[in-house]
DNA sequence: CTCCGTGCAAAGCATTTGCATCCAT
DNA sequence: ATGGATGCAAATGCTTTGCACGGAG
């Protein structure tokens, strides 16, 4: 009967943040994506399937939805991209060649993440782990022939 | 009686990369320091000591000398920033409260890489691991009362 | 002697902001 | 009705680039 865990496909609304055209059009063109997109690319994304909606607004609307959680941020390339995340908490693994972002099991972290804190005095944030390297599909050759 | 593993102080010259009073500041800036530096910081450091040198300059020379493996470079809220880093492979632990970047012992790390390639099919980027959280001496509270 | 490196100024781009209007609650 | 959200355009700020000169190898 609380509102804590809600279902992964709840996109709006949240508390504090109102439901806008603009903001479901940006949620529904990043849901089911594991690439995440940089405001420039979800603005052209959405005026190319003729939605009509301001480049700030997408910028700000970003902000907003990372700030509420929705979205999660990420550095590409020294530009900032943006991808809808699990509200659960986990962490990414990021493919340099190609891309793609995973989400990694949890469980999987943790132990290491307490073992490291115990080691170094270092306490990790959980949800802000992002791994570098490169998926299954993209083997070790960065630039194929 | 090879050229590997060269001494952690042994700033230039590198092969393929000239000598020059301006990157030698530079790398004398960065020296010791365990907070990365930004281009802006670093020419606003440089100019302050009574140095000459030109902003482009310091935006080329941060780019070579990361190149080739002088620096490292840190995402340090969208923007780029750089620290002199061991030539040796090591991982990163930043503080997202004070910025501060301290290497962490490979071989923590290494096991539980092969462990997690073996469980998810994805291939971390050893030289890339870059952990964000809180270090010793900024503890849970980001900001204080 | 040759080229890489440098300086300066101009250009390039992603991102932010001011302000009037609009609309979700 | 009220305050958050939007759109447009201008502004901001980091970073890159063109070009001629200077110095390292």
């Amino acid at each position: 009967m609380t509102e804590t865990t809600p279902p992964a496909d709840t996109p709006l609304p949240v508390i504090g943040v109102r439901t806008t055209r603009q903001r479901q059009a940006i949620l529904a063109a990043l849901t089911g994506r594991n690439h995440p997109m940089t405001a420039q690319a979800v603005h052209a994304a959405l005026t190319g399937t003729g939605h009509r909606i301001g480049l700030s607004t997408v910028y700000r609307a970003l902000h907003r939805l990372a700030e509420v959680g929705l979205l999660h941020v990420f550095d590409v390339g020294g530009e900032r991209a943006y991808r809808r995340c699990p509200d659960t908490p986990h962490q990414h693994l990021l493919c340099d060649d190609c891309g793609l972002v995973t989400e990694c099991p949890p469980q999987l972290v943790e132990a290491w993440l307490r073992e490291l804190r115990e080691a170094t005095g270092f306490t990790p944030h959980p949800d802000r782990i992002d791994l570098h390297g490169h998926c299954a599909a993209c083997p070790a050759t960065p630039r194929s022939p």
